[in-house]
RNA sequence: GGACGGAUUCCCGAGUGGCCAAAGGGGACAGACUGUAAAUCUGCUGCAAAUUGCUUCGGUGGUUCGAAUCCACCUCCGUCCA
């Protein structure tokens, strides 16, 4: 089985120019290919987590990989799937997400050796002239047919303003121009990016006169329609300062039961014969193959011990049991006493379990809090810092969340 | 450049002088039921020293005892005309 068919076998192809030239080109290690990554923040996220396992698995097979960073493209913004304009960027915040997105890659792609490349945009885009490139480029393109691209339908009726129309440009322009540079013949991406990619490709057809394919990966989405790796807190990070391996590994343990075997497919190396027994898993068995998806996530993205210390933390909090040495702590200053002693709502505020007083409350009153154990149902209730430094001072709202509190 | 229309709480959206911390829906959160799932039902959803007080309806001023609501100017957005 070539890496095609098992691209395929998870679901992970959407859209391909060229489905035999593709296959040929991939499964025999002939693609150099590229996935742009836009710097909209300090941190990938788990979409762009898809990506860069495909990538790893396209380099596996041995093809060559070219990560584009989007430091000139970020200073447009993509307005593929977005209903209304992203906020502008400053220069500096650009750089110095660009610098995030390299480390955080370092981790999934090997650059070492010439084996993958990774380039910035913004070395191109930023100096360009503008009427010598419209001269060079803006021929190759239709307004015609820009506007019939899905990505800018989407954004008829709110309004498109014309910087972010020249995306789809730019998109293009860098990918006639790694062709140039490197020989790069193939384009990756999300789905959202097709219209995108097809700019590309069109324009290396009219310039150069040559070929390049595009591929789309599906985009995870969850049983309802919506995007996955996407919670109300904002996205799930790969940086375990924004989102620690704990909260990353119970995103994964509460996927709804119609997406676990779809997410190990598309996100796990888990061999495809092992995901394909788990099919015939059923109704809280399916908790089995949750914990395998957590892990293995959580094994990919922090390593291995991170995942262990997460898997063990679930088990103490949801199975009893375990040791709670695992569990995301808090430690409590001077500060949050008054008087010395700090009250329930004071607690569960400083531990971030509720976002204001007024929000502990309401847990408090609705019987979601529960102090090592034992409900809380009396908003009066407080403790000193001896109580919190005695024992193992374990604070619970709702189901899912819970911190151990520390004294100073 | 001209003519209209719009901006309300996390989102959508009602409200056109006091009864408005602001209808309704969605989402989120909590409870029941469960399998850390889904569906369903219930509660809840600005902040706080909490029978009260404070801040909020694009911005700044103004009218008024009283403004999300009226007036002026400004900003942003949409539609149509150029």
């Amino acid at each position: 089985m070539g890496i095609y068919e098992e691209l395929q076998a998870r679901g992970l192809l959407a859209q391909l120019t060229d489905a035999d030239e593709i296959r040929d080109l991939i499964n025999n290690g002939k693609a150099t290919f590229y996935i742009g990554f836009d710097p909209t923040a300090d941190s990938l996220h788990v979409g762009h987590f898809m990506t860069l396992c495909l990538m790893k698995r396209l380099q596996e097979a041995g093809n060559k990989p070219i990560a584009l960073i989007g430091g000139g493209t970020a200073m447009i913004g993509d307005p593929s799937g977005r209903t209304d304009m992203r906020s502008m960027m400053t220069k500096e915040t650009i750089e110095h997400n660009c610098e995030c997105f390299k480390k955080q890659m370092s981790r999934f792609i090997d650059f070492s050796e010439g084996k993958a490349l990774m380039v910035n945009n913004a070395d191109w885009l930023l100096d360009l002239n503008y009427v010598e490139f419209i001269r060079e480029i803006g021929p190759c393109f239709s307004v015609n047919n820009m506007l019939r691209a899905e990505c800018y339908k989407q954004r008829m009726e709110k309004g498109l303003s014309f910087l972010e129309f020249n995306y789809m440009i730019m998109q293009s322009y860098d990918f006639l121009e790694l062709y140039k540079r490197y020989g790069c013949n193939m384009q990756f991406g999300g789905d959202d990016q097709w219209s995108n990619m097809l700019g590309g490709t069109d324009l290396i057809r009219r310039k150069l006169s040559k070929d390049a394919y595009a591929m789309t990966i599906t985009l995870l989405m969850n049983s309802e329609g919506k995007k996955m790796g996407k919670t109300q807190k904002g996205a799930v990070w790969l940086d375990p300062n924004k989102t620690s391996p704990f909260e990353f590994y119970q995103y994964w343990r509460n996927v709804d039961d119609a997406d676990v075997l779809k997410c190990l497919r598309m996100l796990t190396f888990l061999p495809l014969e092992q995901i394909d027994k788990m099919d015939a898993w059923e109704g809280s068995q399916l908790n089995e193959a949750k914990e395998i998806l957590a892990y293995e996530l959580t094994n990919l993205v922090h390593g291995a011990e991170e995942a262990e210390k997460a898997k063990e933390a679930s088990k103490a909090l949801f199975a009893g049991g375990g040791s709670s040495e695992n569990m995301p702590t808090v430690t409590l200053t001077e500060a949050d006493y008054r008087e010395g002693t700090i009250d329930i709502q004071g607690v569960l505020v400083a531990a971030g379990l509720a976002a204001s007083r007024s929000e502990a409350r309401r847990a408090v009153e609705q019987g979601g809090v529960t102090v090592k154990g034992e409900k809380v149902t009396d908003l009066k209730t407080c403790y000193t810092k001896e109580d919190i430094a005695s024992e193992e001072f374990i604070v619970k709202k709702g189901k899912k969340s819970f911190k151990k509190i520390l004294a100073e």
